[in-house]
DNA sequence: CCTACCGATCGGTAGG
DNA sequence: CCTACCGATCGGTAGG
């Protein structure tokens, strides 16, 4: 154990690498945590679940993890990190404001409700409270710029007259409108999710 | 015990009445389970919270509900209920159709984010997974005549071109902005409650 | 509604 | 990463 516990320590603190560049078998408990946090809660979920799904045993998972909470942690962090990515390469595009706000719009939704990073983002969007405030510096400045980016955005459209409001409340709004999606969503592919873009655009702009 | 067994089904199976007619310890229970519920969590709020929160020891809320299930259940349905009675109130007015819809988003705001309505509502919204939906049965009821008071609200407002899109869509999407509400607003009296729906009726109306 | 309790399960650890 | 385990806590119950 002198050696396990020394590694597990190094890989909770470690500078936390994107899951795709993880060991395989840390990358493997950070996403079937991930799928259980969504479909159960965090609180309803046990180790033995997430060991469970990964073939391990119940004590294993504490090789990689020092404890349930750093796992949460590691979720989050992917979660919010994907989604930040994901609309950042959208939102740099020097396209007309309408086209890259639907393009930011749609960026987000995938994340949200593709298969790849939905786990990730129910766990940033309904789990993140059982995390404390010191646990959740690296997320808070990370959702600090993704908020940013959107503010700026509204007020390109602000600008243009192509949107009423472009007050922190209505990113809120629009915010909610895209976040409760993940309620009532029910998947037919990604064809859906691009469609349900271009309607909130529809929606919100003039 | 049988005869606490017997009134302990009697009370759980019951009518369910509201809140207010409720018998003071049960109508306790619930309203503490409600307020653990929304900051802990169904599942890591335990009966000894609950029992603690009213005074009792950790066997007793036994006695009014048979499972934690069941106190769920009570929180979740007096949430959809005093929803579905405020917004009611708003819906059944014969004011303009914006005048109308300005009056409901209040009053769907003030339930999720005053005092009275908050712990349940936030059940409603975020703990109802954890019900089957047999036990959900009288809920999915009520909730879609909610729905359906919405949905032809916002066909009026479509007949007036006060609004882009009448869809159940565009319906979710409005829905998602106030019910997001829950995850940023900070109380600072029903004036800023107010405030909030007529942004946002400003926000989506034309 | 309390006392006293039960079996099951939980997160986590020692030692390899 | 497994085996074997621990103390704590959980939802729930018998009996009054």
């Amino acid at each position: 154990m002198a050696t396990a516990k020394g590694k597990a320590k190094s890989a909770a603190v470690a500078p936390a690498p994107t899951i795709s560049e993880e060991g395989n078998r840390r990358g493997d408990i950070v996403r079937a945590a991930g799928r259980l946090f969504r479909e159960k809660g965090y609180s309803a979920t046990t180790i033995r679940d997430i060991a469970g799904a990964v073939g391990m045993r119940s004590g294993s998972p504490f090789y990689h993890f020092k404890t349930k909470h750093d796992m949460l942690l590691a979720v989050v962090l992917e979660g919010i990190r994907d989604i930040h990515a994901a609309v950042e390469v959208e939102a740099r595009k020097d396209s007309p404001p309408r086209a890259r706000f639907e393009a930011m719009l749609r960026a987000h939704l995938r994340q949200l409700l593709g298969e790849e990073g939905r786990d990730f983002a129910a766990a940033l969007l309904h789990e993140s409270r059982h995390l404390e405030a010191a646990e959740l510096a690296e997320i808070t400045a990370l959702k600090d710029r993704y908020e940013a980016m959107w503010q700026a955005l509204l007020k390109e459209l602000k600008k243009t007259g192509e949107i009423a409001d472009d007050s922190r409340t209505a990113r809120l709004f629009l915010m909610g409108a895209m976040n409760w999606t993940v309620q009532w969503y029910r998947p037919e592919g990604p064809k859906g999710i691009d469609a349900l873009a271009k309607q909130l655009a529809a929606f919100v702009l003039r």
